[in-house]
RNA sequence: GGAGGGGUGACCGAGUGGUCGAAGGUGCUCGCCUGGAAAGCGAGUGUGCCGUUCUACGGUACCGAGGGUUCGAAUCCCUCCCCCUCCGCCA
């Protein structure tokens, strides 16, 4: 959510958004110029009613002291009046902000000036390619095809227990999830993150604040009877877990990584890419999450790609680094990165981390704030996250560039004490 | 799930119909005191919104959430949420 104030002294600025973005009707900030200008007077009009009726209470409480009912008795007549009045500005007040929350919901955040203009995925920018393509001698395999070979992956029991996209990892699969959730976390907290255990459901109130609700309703899957959510990410839990916090300025940036599973309902989606691991309804993820002064927002955009990339350069993946463009980037955010990994037996790129900034778009919306200093106005903090890294993708890339021409597969020395194996043969 | 107790400002805690945004304390900020510090003393210290103005002031709302009674609600009534204790159930 975009700040109405900020909207009002520059609505070109957010004009132009919504068109790079390509996300509604620039019109959309007329519309809410004037919502905002009514909410405003109704807003003026109702306080000095109340005012009025604040000063004639406390005269009645004063002349009723005294004695003089029957002077209090007149102002109590009028007071009646005005309580009508008040009932019916209240419920236009009521009203008038409930409009401007639903447009304000409709509107996207700023890119930063640094993203490239574009429509689509094809405008996105390779910025770097990292490692080296690897080279064989025989036609490699799919992952899913190593899978199954090496009993590493079950895609139909999982279909016939759960639903496709939900597999069931086997044996040495099994032991090869464990050992990612280990590395990557033990990676994320010797660079500083402090690590968490989040609850793995959460409620509407959580979703709006990460920006899931309500533009991305049809992501995720949801618990009717109680009203919750299984997470479509780790973000949405760790990021509102200072919802409604005043931050004390000294404890930031807050560094938190988590495991978790995730859920998406990935509605529509299926076509081409969705074999194997590439894409699943629930899979595995280490989540990067951070809070941080508005200052310090970009450099720690910065930092938390590292991040996530030394992951990919410590099990010598090969991976390139794409600058989302406005049209790609999604709601929220203000700037974007994706990393893709070389999927060998595929032939083509897979994305396994998504870094971002969404400056303090999801923090208005938590209400999320830390003081400068004492005594000073409260502001908004600044809410990034990346994840290091999404399991699934990461597998498939291990299981095909690794593969060897007698069908084995090695693993990358610093998984191989996490695994307890080194070769899958 | 059953019974009982409770949710007040950064924190503790008082407040059962009007002068209460809320006593007192802790913490924090500034000043005095001191060679320096502690102690002590004095002053200040919630959030959002609207308005004026140009940064202070005025107004308004907020005492778990929502609704109601009343001229007037932190205080009375109703519904819901959360926390604690005991019982039951359970990994």
């Amino acid at each position: 959510m975009l700040d109405i104030d900020a909207i009002r002294s520059d609505p070109q600025r957010v004009r132009e958004a919504l068109r790079a973005k390509g996300a509604g009707d620039p019109s959309l900030v007329d519309t809410l110029l004037e919502v905002d200008e009514e909410r405003r007077a109704t807003i003026t009009e109702l306080q000095e009613t109340q005012a009025r009726q604040n000063d004639l209470s406390s005269e009645i409480g004063a002349l009723k002291r005294e004695g003089k009912d029957e002077e209090a008795q007149a102002r109590i007549e009028e007071t009646s009046r005005l309580k009508e009045k008040i009932q019916e500005l209240e419920d236009r007040v009521d009203d008038v902000k409930a409009r401007q929350r639903d447009l304000l919901l409709k509107i996207p955040n700023v890119p930063h000036p640094s993203v490239p203009v574009g429509a689509s995925e094809e405008d996105n920018e390779v910025e770097d390619t990292i490692g080296e393509k690897p080279a064989f001698d025989f036609e490699p395999a799919p992952h899913w095809e190593l899978a199954d070979t090496h009993d590493l992956v079950d895609f139909e029991r999982g279909a016939k227990v759960t639903g496709s996209g939900f597999p069931f990892y086997t044996g040495r699969g099994a032991r090869l999830q464990r050992a990612l959730l280990n590395f990557f976390l033990d990676r994320a907290r010797d660079r500083g993150y402090k690590e968490m255990q989040p609850p793995k459901f959460i409620n509407p109130e959580s979703a709006e604040g990460t920006g899931q609700l309500p533009d991305k309703d049809d992501l995720m899957y949801r618990i009717p009877r109680d009203d919750f959510f299984p997470i479509p990410t780790g973000e949405v839990p760790m990021t509102n877990f200072h919802r409604d916090e005043i931050l004390d300025v000294d404890d930031l940036p807050l560094k938190y990584c988590a495991y978790s599973p995730c859920w998406r309902r990935e509605a529509g989606s299926y076509g081409a890419d969705v074999r194997g691991l590439n894409r699943l309804h629930e899979f595995d993820k280490v989540e990067l999450v951070q809070i941080v002064h508005p200052d310090d927002s970009y450099r720690a955009l910065d930092a938390l790609l590292d991040d996530a990339e030394s992951a990919l350069d410590a099990l010598g993946l090969p991976y390139r680094r794409l600058l989302m463009c406005t049209g790609d980037m999604g709601f929220t955010q203000a700037k974007k990165y994706d990393l893709e990994v070389w999927s060998a037996g595929q032939e083509k790129w897979l994305e396994v981390s998504s870094v971002s900034t969404f400056e303090a778009f999801q923090a208005r919306r938590m209400q999320i704030r830390y003081r400068p200093e004492p005594e000073a106005r409260t502001r908004l903090v600044h809410t990034l996250n990346g994840s290091g890294l999404a399991f699934p993708r990461v597998l498939a890339a291990l299981l095909e560039n690794n593969q060897t021409a007698d069908g084995r597969i090695r693993l990358p020395d610093p998984l191989r004490e996490y695994a307890g194996f080194d070769w899958i043969e």
